[in-house]
DNA sequence: CTTTAGACTTAGCTATGCCTAAATACGCCG
DNA sequence: CGGCGTATTTAGGCATAGCTAAGTCTAAAG
């Protein structure tokens, strides 16, 4: 008797697998702690979770170094990353939500949607390939686009970037960058920096903006060429 | 320290208030088999959750006599069906689907959908009364209209009524009725009725049907006066 | 090379919600 | 009124997923 990939994981599993599909983006393990910190919980609580994880084949973990995704649990945290950005994307686009809104929604609403829905959302979108906050949407097969960004603080005085993407999750945060027009597609010139990790100022559409250093760094832009 | 309504409840409690709601309407209490058959779960486990629903304070149980809802309980349970009917109409109104084949969608989503959420769909939707299968979609505030209707097989040969609410969950029979346009709304005329709980036959803009008895109780008419 | 702080795991407990097997109550029929 | 079949509950288990307390490992510092 075959033991069959259930294609069918708990809400707890789906999101410890976005998480940990995060923390090993850049290469390293996640950490025991990381994860916990991400999700809230006490570290036996992440321990007993990565056990159970490499158990179902989703992870691989070698104790006191870190926890990775198999192919089998990167694939599904791909899954459930397209069906989160599809949903903000589509709460934005046709319910008249603001993207400092969509987050908490579409963290319990990707647990919930068939397969056939997402694909029904995304295609009422056009197949878009970005979300609000310019995050990549995985293709249904898996496949996301890689773009490579650059915080806004490392970009020189004088060069002009397009924002990409904005890495945060907080509201308000999302709110303020929203009324200061910092949103992803704007083209901004880099005006100023303030040393010891001072604010950074821009200009866009001829207005000056100044940006507090901590969030400058999540304002992740394209440079040209 | 008062005892918070949590208003958070459980995937499993949700649909067993939806249930009980159902089973109770006509007046009685809801037996212990009765839930369980529709949840397709053993006897006991049903004891068991009433047992739990009876102490948060969302039925009432007396035990080997059947449960009832409170009126927190009760409110709960309309609450879910007005989530479950609106995102039902939602899906067939925007997103291309059919009668047949939102029902399972919606029984998941019900569960993860916010209060707001449920209000930008239903206006979305201009606020419908009614969801695609002709059940009535109670209001925000839990008020629900009482349509009173008749099985078609009652209604009497040569009158002429309205089909206002198909009350079957199996796509094929809803896709069977689509297909001969026996839907919420349509006007028809009772032509015949057969003996020994034979078919009716009836007639719809000059055609004629013929539905078993079975199904045509599933049928639920309104008529004139 | 040893100590030690912090990270990590193990042990043991809780709650929810499901199950089967066994016990018990209800109500009808003779 | 007593027995009997069915409905229902109780007893006892399992899986998931969380917790705290206690033990163990690692790696950096002395
Ligand atoms: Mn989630
Ligand atoms: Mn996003
Ligand atoms: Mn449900
Ligand atoms: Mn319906």
């Amino acid at each position: 008797m075959p033991k069959y990939a259930a294609n069918d994981l708990s809400r707890s599993v789906e999101d410890y697998l976005k998480v940990i599909y995060h923390l090993t983006e850049s290469g390293e393990s996640a950490s025991t702690t990381a994860i916990a910190d991400v999700l809230d919980l006490a570290a036996p609580s992440v321990s007993g979770m990565i056990k159970r994880l490499a158990e179902a084949g989703l992870a691989e973990h070698q104790p006191y170094k870190g926890v990775t995704l198999t192919k089998d649990g990167r694939h599904a945290a791909l899954r459930m990353l397209r069906r989160h950005r599809v949903i903000e994307t589509y709460l934005v686009s046709h319910l008249g939500y603001t993207w400092d809104n969509v987050h908490d929604e579409a963290e319990k609403l990707e647990h919930a949607v068939s397969e056939d829905l997402v694909e029904r959302l995304s295609r009422a979108l056009g197949d878009p390939r970005f979300d609000p906050h310019g995050d990549p949407i995985p293709a249904a097969d898996g496949q996301i686009v890689d773009v490579s960004t650059t915080p806004l603080p490392d970009i020189p005085v004088g060069e002009s970037v397009t924002i990409s993407r904005v890495d945060t999750g907080s509201a308000e945060r999302l709110r303020w960058l929203a009324g200061a027009g910092l949103v992803p597609g704007v083209r901004i010139t880099m005006l100023d920096h303030q040393p010891f990790n001072g604010p950074v100022t821009v200009s866009l559409n001829g207005a000056r903006r100044v940006v507090g250093r901590e969030l400058a760094e999540q304002l992740l832009c394209t440079r040209p060429e």
